[in-house]
DNA sequence: CTGTTGGCTTACATCGTTGCAGACCAGGGC
DNA sequence: GCCCTGGTCTGCAACGATGTAAGCCAACAG
């Protein structure tokens, strides 16, 4: 059927491996029958079959990559990030999308398709360390931004805690004491969602103001869940004077909902959000937010993902570098 | 390195053959035969390897997707949509990133990686007609949603033109007579942007309204394409009455254009549409859009491409099927 | 008792490529 | 003239799985 390495030997009248050294760009080749070779190589249009060179030489150049679903802007423009970055090293990414759901998850750490990657990166939502560690195989994983504490397994993180203070700061210097915050819930201490809530705890603290639960409203993290989060807000009557959306979907929720029921934004209520996802800055008020730097994110955890890939003698301690993150203040939240 | 067939029939004290028939289920295995292998499987945490099957039988249970970028969130939620529904149906998906330039477009269409998918599915931008032809090989391929027409490709369509007479011939009714296009301009016939301009024009002529090449403003179709495009229009000193963005980002960028230039929307300038991204319906206020049957194209090409992969030799006639569509009409003009 | 059938298992070749080892040849040093 | 060196090319095995064909054994018919 396809054009193999072998019709490419009899057109040009030399072995099979000799084409092989061709396409390998082994050195000692006389220019002529390189010549041949390649004018071969373009009469058939053939093309190496890397299936079989995968399986010859043990490496696919394809990294794998689990998120929850790519409908979400913030892990859309990551993947793609991502994908330029591994691009540019000469691998391709197999993205996997785990819904969020726990079996989902576990299904792609394990599943067959790992076999068809060097490497697998991996935004953890639902899987604990344990449970990370236990179902990963041998082959290189590094986790993103997203996530848990341990000391066993590379990642490179978003300093939620941090960025969440510094926005919970910049809304309290505009002289907001009532902040709620969506996408939480007062137990909540692991995961994105309870750094970040940390984060905004910590900041109130700094403020010597008061921490109340009653602010704290737990939903889905998108923007359907924002709205319907807010709504609940305003319908119990809990006074505030600013909304902090763990995400920007959320705040994007958030002020929609707002505007809906007819708050000024920021007048009455300031909002805030977190990722700086492209729409943020084109929301009408625009969102103030933080962005956690996802292009470097997206930099260093395929770098770091490759090199292990690559070196794998080469024992490096296990890394955990933060990526600086920036707040942007724009219009919501001045 | 990693575990084989062999080892699970060095282990289970049978033949490899034995082996592969056991996870091919085979019919005529002895039951204890099976379990025996089953437990060794187990025993050793065995997983067949997929590059090695791939090379055997020919198939790689992949599909390529080349699309422009995944930031672009209606490509996003595309990709998600076509990754569902290959999943369900055993296939996985590798996407690559053309970033709307021909060459890159050229280079996926037949690139090496091609020999990985068993088929491709393909959303052209920059290339037409001839060249896709040309530079596609023998594999499978369906076009998706957005463009040319030619009687010798599969593709599954958008109502580009229909769609558009019918968001424009909304704003018509709803008293607008100065339309402005944002993404298109004068002379476009095809692609995406053509079609619905065509659309525009159609819906125009048939209420009687003149047609005015100067409310026509092409730019890229991205937020800031069209927030700045806006901002030239208003600038120039065009009067217009509505803003009909060919697509969604470019309407939410003209909307937030116009409402940070004190404009109101929709009482002065009404906005719309097309693509009815999750954003348009969280937009302040929410945008009239038109809904083109996003889930429905990412179902009927993802099943029309692996027709194609599984039955080669049932030359079915070329497929164009079309989706339907559905205006949403919302707060940006209602 | 032999031949046949059918359930169960195996050996071998094969997919397209690359690593390894070696063949062959010309030129240079002895 | 012979050996050695190094440039150039080739053959064979191997990666890990599956298809084909055949082998083996028990049961059953003749």
């Amino acid at each position: 059927m396809a054009v193999t390495m072998n019709d490419v030997a009899r057109v040009a009248g030399v072995s099979l491996k000799t084409v092989s050294n061709v396409i390998n760009n082994y050195e000692f080749i006389r220019p002529a029958t390189k010549q041949r070779v390649l004018d071969a190589i373009d009469e058939l249009g053939y093309e190496a079959n890397l299936t079989a060179r995968s399986l010859r030489s043990g490496k696919t150049s394809m990294i794998g990559l689990v998120l929850a679903d790519l409908s979400i802007p913030y892990y859309a423009e990551l993947a793609s990030d991502i994908m330029k970055a591994a691009w540019a090293r000469g691998y391709r990414v197999l993205v996997e999308q785990s819904g969020n759901e726990p079996e989902h998850e576990k299904a792609a750490l394990q599943g067959q398709f790992r076999t068809l990657t060097d490497g697998l990166l991996f935004i953890p939502l639902a899987l604990d360390a344990e449970q990370i560690i236990h179902a990963a195989g041998k082959k290189p994983l590094v986790l993103l931004g997203e996530y848990v504490q341990d000391p066993r397994l590379d990642m490179v993180l978003i300093q939620n805690h941090q960025a969440a203070a510094a926005v919970t700061a910049h809304l309290l210097a505009g002289g907001r004491r009532r902040i709620a915050v969506i996408g939480a819930h007062d137990g909540d201490t692991t995961g994105s969602n309870g750094l970040r809530l940390e984060g905004y705890k910590a900041a109130l603290a700094d403020a010597g103001v008061t921490y109340d639960p009653a602010l704290v409203i737990d939903c889905d993290w998108r923007r359907d869940g924002g709205a319907e989060a807010t709504a609940r807000l305003l319908d119990s009557g809990v006074d505030f004077d600013a909304v902090f959306g763990l995400n920007d979907a959320l705040a994007l929720g958030a002020l929609h909902e707002l505007l809906v029921r007819g708050r000024k934004v920021p007048e009455e209520i300031a909002v805030a959000g977190f990722d700086d996802i492209d729409e943020a800055k084109f929301a009408s008020p625009s969102l103030t937010t933080v962005a956690p730097g996802r292009t470097e994110i997206a930099e260093r955890a395929v770098e770091l993902l490759i090199n292990r890939i690559e070196n794998k003698d080469a024992a490096l301690d296990v890394q955990q570098p933060e990526a600086a993150f920036e707040l942007r203040i724009r219009q919501s939240a001045p």
